[in-house]
DNA sequence: AAAAGACTCAACCGCGGAGAC
DNA sequence: CGTCTCCGCGGTTGAGTCTTT
């Protein structure tokens, strides 16, 4: 195998010295998971030792609860899921932990992993600080209401006579339709997947943000839209509107000419002031956005994330 | 087909909090 | 009150894999 042997930091006595690391073995697996069977989780390093393992406290408990754990959810991350990640990292920061307690079945390592390598990504390209300003209002300007649609296309090719609109509530906060969304319900009820309910899972925005979004005009395309409104006026910002179309021929794929200049003009740092914004959200095959913002296009690829 | 670069994600590390002594 | 151990969290690393040239 490829692990090591490690010598401990401390160094107290030959057992510590033999302690391994790197890759799990399938052996090492079933031993952790007959053991954890018997004893149930927690005392990680007595466990280490009642299993016979070499391996610290630590490891057992990283590799039980972010691989072996019976209701850890494999693949990609749905657009729900992405949505709630973005939502609530946006009100806790990196408090990952507390982030997965609301993705059942997804691991805070697997929620970090995904944050620093797709949502990180698209800030270096935009050479946006991540966790600035800028970035948050792309966060909620973009990439939000992006998800939203997929949803709705989701919900809509799903369930094919249901409601596809997703409205604000009085509280500002978005319920989405129910349809056939994997379970990203904050209720811990159920561990298995469900149809959730609207009434557990609402998206909330501040106050000067609310967005809805409605049925597309038939005309336009046969492929889903929408339109997503974003309709409270900003006390202090400008008349520039930005909004989304998608002249779809536009192949240059570099994202660094996305002008987030509308969004920098908020006198407040610690909320996410979003402008008054109209934006045709259209999308292509490829999945590539084009934003156009007075009069300049670049290109918005929501597929990295 | 091979090399280089980019990406993913499992695993490790260091730190701080909690509890026992 | 101080020290020690355990546990959990967030940050980081690096091997393996995938994609591009």
């Amino acid at each position: 195998m490829s692990s090591t042997a490690t010598k401990p930091e401390m160094g107290s006595n030959e057992e510590e010295a033999e302690l391994r690391r790197g890759p799990w073995t399938l052996e090492e697996d079933s031993l952790l998971i007959h053991c954890i069977a018997l004893h149930g989780e927690g005392r990680w390093n007595m466990l280490a030792k009642t299993a016979g393992l070499k391996r610290t406290g630590k490891s057992c408990r990283l590799r039980w609860l972010n691989y072996l754990k019976p209701d850890i959810k494999r693949g990609n991350l749905t657009p729900q899921e992405q949505l709630l990640i973005l939502e609530l990292h946006s009100k806790w920061g990196n408090r990952w932990s507390k982030i997965a307690q609301h993705l059942p079945g997804r691991t805070d390592n697997e929620i970090k992993n995904y944050w620093r390598t797709r949502v990180q990504k698209q800030a270096r390209q935009l050479n946006i600080e991540s966790g600035s300003d800028r970035f948050i209002d792309a966060v909620r300007c973009f990439w939000m209401p992006r998800l939203l649609q997929k949803i709705e296309q989701n919900s809509s090719s799903s369930s094919s006579s249901s409601s596809s609109v997703i409205n604000m509530n009085s509280e500002n906060s978005l319920s989405l339709p129910q349809g056939e969304f994997t379970d990203i319900a904050a209720n811990h009820t159920s561990t298995t997947t469900t149809t959730y309910n609207n009434n557990n899972y609402n998206l909330n925005f501040p106050d000067h943000c609310s967005l809805h979004l409605q049925e597309p005009s038939s005309e336009i395309s046969d492929k889903p839209t929408s339109t997503a409104l974003i309709p409270q006026p900003l006390e202090n910002y400008n008349n520039n509107n930005v909004w989304f179309n998608n002249p779809v021929q536009d192949h240059s794929y570099g994202m660094e000419g996305l002008n987030l200049e509308p969004f920098s003009s908020r006198t407040e740092s610690n909320n996410y002031g979003i402008p008054q914004l109209d934006y045709n959200c259209q999308s292509s095959e490829s999945d590539q956005w084009v934003l156009s913002s007075m009069g300049e296009y670049s290109l918005w690829n929501l597929d990295d994330m």
